[in-house]
RNA sequence: GGUAAUAUAGCCAAGUGGUAAGGCAACGGUCUGCAAAACCGUCAUCGCCGGUUCGACUCCGGUUAUUACCUCCA
């Protein structure tokens, strides 16, 4: 039985998908106008770990999601740039797949374009104006937020404030367009030259932001889907406003459990530009040679939960997933020589972190204390690799459980898939043949030379171990 | 102002109405030619004040602090 926490209710509820054995999830993607940030990898792995533990749960996940290649940031990237709105559009869509592709993100089942799906939304904003729930002013299409029942309840927001604050922020152009400031535009009519459009029953234009959202989960999965994701500043507007145009439109309940991971804090403070501290993954990736630390840190921490991205926490991270590295390595090494058979004592144990692993994550992807459960294996395994006689079977057990675990958070090449030169090979063989005669000045010296080229080699009851660094 | 979240050891971070997972660091051992890795052990009474209860860190009320959202934002 698995739990999700729901925005909506603010309640952990039992998982039931629409179909059973299937999910069909949502999640908000990047405006591809910059390199996106760790806040976006952190939305990015999250979900995707949501993913992954469906899948490990038998679940075939149908996961959506958007590029937003058409919006004002988008216009003025490519005014500033001297260049159309595609071509920046193309240029930080193809480097989202670049730098996911480092942390092991998996590609989404549909990942669509905004402009992609134009058409279909020019029928959605139709049926709505249809339906009455919008109204073309000016060119612009905006939703009557009113009309539409519980508007506001995702984000918990009072409709008389939300009203109150809009108008004060809204200038007065969009004031007399709108029949009331709490609209929101699903159309938004171009009005300078050199502004990418497309042709409409109101004019030129171009879709407002939550609108394609809305069109896409429709369009690729279903009217009613069973996850909608992003992070918990999209709870509002962006979702509140999804909900009540998808529901407008088709008359059914949009989404079942709707997700909201929370935010990354960088060197504890919020990230915007105007603090300087606007990380990107791109850069990330640039200064930093290990970025599976990067995902571990990401993707241990639960989901809603706050984290702090710093060199401090980083380091923390490094160091506990090279501990789950090393005790990786240390069952690995025994492997060759484990005898056929396996140890009920041990099997037991790992049987008894299973299922806590699995409880952790069914309670609303308890990372934390999964990853509990992974140090225990690897302690498990740590303790057996210094047995004296040991069972293939269970050496197998013990390595698959730690590996498929950490492939849930996402976390790959525990072992580092050495790869060494003959000489390199020799160079160890050498070392152990001058150890066992004692020549401990030619091993220590044959270590010196292969720890120059990053092979560090270390000794144990059971010989000698080498992996690189 | 409104709506929420969070406050647990030096640090990161779980958790439960019956006396606090895990990781790092630290300290003490074991193993060891050295180095490294590993193993064993030690290490908190849960922001503050009240209340409910046989018993609360875990429920209720209040209070303090921090943070987020309230149409740029993952």
């Amino acid at each position: 039985m698995i739990q999700v926490y729901n925005t909506l209710t603010r309640e952990k509820e039992i998982f039931k998908s629409i179909t059973p054995g299937k999910i069909n999830m949502y999640v908000c993607g990047p405006t591809v106008y910059n390199y996106i940030h760790i806040g976006n990898a952190r939305s990015s792995i999250a979900f995707d770990v949501v993913r992954r533990y469906f899948e490990y749960r038998g679940y075939e996940v149908n996961y959506v999601s958007n590029f937003t290649d058409v919006d004002d940031k988008i216009i003025k990237r490519a005014r500033e740039e001297g260049v159309d709105e595609m071509t920046i559009a193309n240029k930080y869509a193809d480097a989202f797949e670049e730098d996911t592709l480092p942390l092991n993100i998996k590609p989404a089942t549909v990942r669509s374009r905004a402009t992609e799906v134009i058409p279909d939304i020019i029928v959605f904003v139709q049926d709505l104006i249809e339906k009455g729930y919008a109204y073309e002013s000016e060119g612009d299409v905006y939703f009557r937020a009113k009309k539409f029942k519980g508007y506001g309840i995702l984000a918990h927001q009072d409709l008389n404030e939300m009203t109150e604050n809009a108008a004060g922020r809204l200038d007065d152009d969009e004031l007399i367009r709108k029949e009331d400031p709490i609209d929101f535009a699903v159309w938004k009519a171009t009005h300078e030259k050199d502004e990418i459009s497309w042709q409409s029953p109101w004019g030129d234009g171009r879709p407002g932001w939550h609108i394609e959202c809305s069109v896409m989960a429709q369009k690729y999965l279903a009217n009613t889907i069973d996850i909608h994701g992003g992070g918990i500043d999209l709870a509002f507007p962006h979702h509140t406003n999804e909900m009540a145009q998808s529901e407008a439109h088709t008359g059914q309940k949009f989404v079942n459990y709707w997700m909201h991971n929370g935010f990354v804090n960088v060197n504890d403070q919020k990230m915007s530009k105007s603090l300087g501290n606007f990380t990107t993954v791109h850069d990330m990736l640039k200064h930093y040679d290990d970025p599976m630390t990067i995902r571990f840190l990401l993707a241990t921490t639960q989901y809603r939960r706050p984290i702090n991205y710093s060199p401090d926490t980083l380091a923390q991270a490094r160091v506990a997933l090279d501990r789950i590295r090393t005790g990786y390595r240390n069952l690995l090494f025994r492997l060759n020589e484990a005898a056929v058979g396996q140890d009920d004592v041990v099997e037991i144990a790992i049987e008894k972190q299973i299922t806590f692993f699995e409880s952790a994550m069914d309670d609303d992807l308890n990372t934390p204390n999964a990853l509990a459960s992974v140090f225990e294996l690897v302690t498990l395994a740590n303790r057996y690799a210094e047995d004296k006689a040991v069972h293939s079977n269970t050496v197998k057990h013990l390595l698959d459980t730690i590996r498929l675990f950490m492939g849930i958070f996402g976390i790959t090449g525990l072992s580092g898939e050495p790869q060494i030169t003959d000489m390199q090979k020799q160079l160890l063989d050498a070392r152990e043949s001058a150890r066992a005669s004692h020549d401990f000045d030619l091993s220590d010296q044959i270590r010196q030379q292969l720890s120059e080229v990053g092979i560090i080699v270390e000794d144990t009851a059971q010989g000698q171990r080498w992996h690189q660094a």
